[in-house]
DNA sequence: GTTTTATTGCATTCCAGT
DNA sequence: ACTGGAATGCAATAAAAC
């Protein structure tokens, strides 16, 4: 198989303009998670990350799917959990 | 220890299962290349190894697998060249 | 040099919430 | 029927143990 992906620069998959759209859509939408999951818009269905993933097409013209974004969310959230422990870390040895 | 999720510590970069463990994992790793949920629940206990342990031991065992495989197939297809 | 534990960055599958 | 998010899978990789 031909790796012919319009979607992919070659770069990696949240290369740093990405992840730049990435984190204005996070401001954007709720600027921290909590919040309601208002999606209905009159017929159509939207989640955040469908937002966040329309918000990077729109700004990049690069496509991340819905379930990308969810990954990457995940990965973020393990990594911040992870320093925050580290920091907690042997106080008493 | 259900607290953490962490198994490497900082002075134990990784620990050697003991031959009991190893030969309870290889025995249900013959009943089922994917361990399910109850039965991972089942040997965490009765081996003392977290669930995370276990769960990280099978995907260990099928890259094995996989890579066996994968030379099995190199061997023969020389032996076909040659 | 190979094998055995353990992590990481992604994708994919499984579970509920509305 | 839609979704976001947790659990899980896998390749690549590290490093201790052998």
């Amino acid at each position: 198989e031909l790796d012919d992906d319009q979607n992919n620069d070659g770069e990696g998959v949240w290369s740093p303009d990405i992840e730049q759209s990435f984190h204005e859509a996070l401001a954007i939408y709720p600027p921290c998670g909590r919040r309601k999951i208002i999606l209905s818009d009159e017929g159509k269905m939207f989640g955040r990350n469908e937002l966040i993933s329309r918000y990077i097409k729109m700004r990049t013209g690069k496509s991340r799917t819905r379930k990308q974004v969810s990954s990457h969310i995940q990965v973020l959230a393990k990594r911040k959990s992870k320093e925050l422990q580290s920091l907690f870390k042997d106080s008493n040895l | 220890n259900p607290v953490n999720g962490k198994t490497r510590t900082r002075d134990k970069y990784r620990i050697v299962y003991t031959d009991r463990q190893r030969y309870e994992l290889e025995n249900e790793f013959n009943v089922s290349k994917y361990i399910s949920i109850p039965r991972k629940a089942a040997l965490s206990s009765a081996l003392a190894l977290s669930e995370r342990q276990i769960k990280i031991w099978f995907q260990n065992r099928r890259a094995k697998e996989r890579k066996l495989h994968k030379k099995r197939h190199d061997i023969s297809s020389r032996q076909l060249n040659n």
